[in-house]
DNA sequence: CGCTGTGAAATCCTTCACAGCC
DNA sequence: GGCTGTGAAGGATTTCACAGCG
């Protein structure tokens, strides 16, 4: 239930905001013109991303550091920890599960999950993988809200329909293929082929 | 030296529409509409896309799958190989290299870099590891055109440094740092943390 | 005086709607 | 008749520029 329509770019800005501020003294105080320096965004830029949201500074004076990255954090919903659930253990997959950066953002993978028989029952970095079919039954009883599905593009409408089924509400897919969220349901697609495209499409370009 | 500005998204979008015309056969027909069921982009959005690069189509008939395909390859740069250095070779580096979906799509990883003398001179993936000291030399050898930074935030700095002396001009960087790529540099950030907080964004928003 | 917060302008991107060709 | 290619309209996002507060 948005209050205001945010732009989509505003959320992902934020997040580097945060990650800026982190590295600052609690009692500093800072300009949106500080925060560019670090950033890269433009002061204009930053204090429109944070009108969506209230107000956070003081004029003629600036920021302070700890209450607006408390406030960041809040809005971002990282002032909790999440529960994750991980669909997939490829290479892709273990690579995630023993990625200490979701750890320290507070998204923790609780469940890993694979058809592939010969890894189930298996432990990888502290978590047994267990069969895809018990997804539904598993994120329930862990509280899982979230899922990062690391599978083949063949794999991957059914893994999402069954993440869909188990009630989780926010799906992270790197594979590419298009998925149709129902109603409510949030989902990512993160496209690696796609942006190493992107280079070779520059690359192409420049050369001509 | 681009002929015509062409919005960010819509090089990402040409990849989809890439991806969806390989899955038909060369010889079919099909309308911007059609294109639009597979991919999820409206069919204005997808003949805008295709203005930006010329006339693809005939009025009154549709698309050449293999004719739209082939066009579209040769703008994204995929219709050749390109060579890719990868530098870092922890859990998301070792996924990398293994992952077919490069290859196929036609990035070669040919060159794995790391710090980590215990690393150096292991195979992994039918390539030997080399100190990151000799990206300049090998990445002229081999002649490399693009890296892909998956090292820790600490190191990320320095790694692009290297990466932009040895001549790579194009790069793909999943630290959550900021790095400023010097006039003629592509860099594209992956930040999957920041992905994982827009989904905490969203199921944050959705409770309150 | 310095800096935030924000209307208003500017820019960028998407969608509409249709002329023109097959 | 059907569908592309594209001006023009519409919408969204970013930037400008400054009022107003500390």
């Amino acid at each position: 239930m948005p209050f205001r329509k945010v732009p989509a770019l505003t959320v992902s800005r934020l997040s580097v905001y945060h990650r800026a501020l982190s590295t600052l003294p609690d009692e500093w105080i800072i300009s949106s013109e500080e925060i560019s320096d670090l950033t890269g965004y433009t002061a204009a830029q930053i204090r429109r991303d944070l009108t969506y949201f209230g107000q956070f500074g003081t004029p003629g004076r600036g920021y302070i550091v700890a209450e607006l990255r408390q406030r960041i954090g809040h809005i971002l919903g990282i002032d909790q920890d999440w529960k994750v659930a991980l669909v997939g253990i490829g290479h892709l997959g273990s690579a995630l599960l023993a990625y200490q950066g979701f750890c320290e953002r507070g998204f923790n993978i609780v469940a890993a999950f694979d058809n592939d028989i010969t890894k189930i029952g298996k432990k990888w970095e502290g978590i047994v993988i267990e069969d895809i079919s018990r997804l539904a039954e598993s994120a329930v009883e862990k509280d899982i809200q979230m899922g990062i599905l690391a599978v083949p593009a063949k794999a991957a409408r059914e893994a999402f329909d069954l993440a869909v089924a188990a009630g989780i509400k926010a799906i992270l897919n790197f594979a590419p293929v298009r998925l149709t969220p129902p109603e409510g349901i949030q989902l990512i697609n993160v496209d690696l082929a796609a942006e190493m495209e992107r280079l070779s499409f520059f690359l192409a370009r420049s050369r001509s």
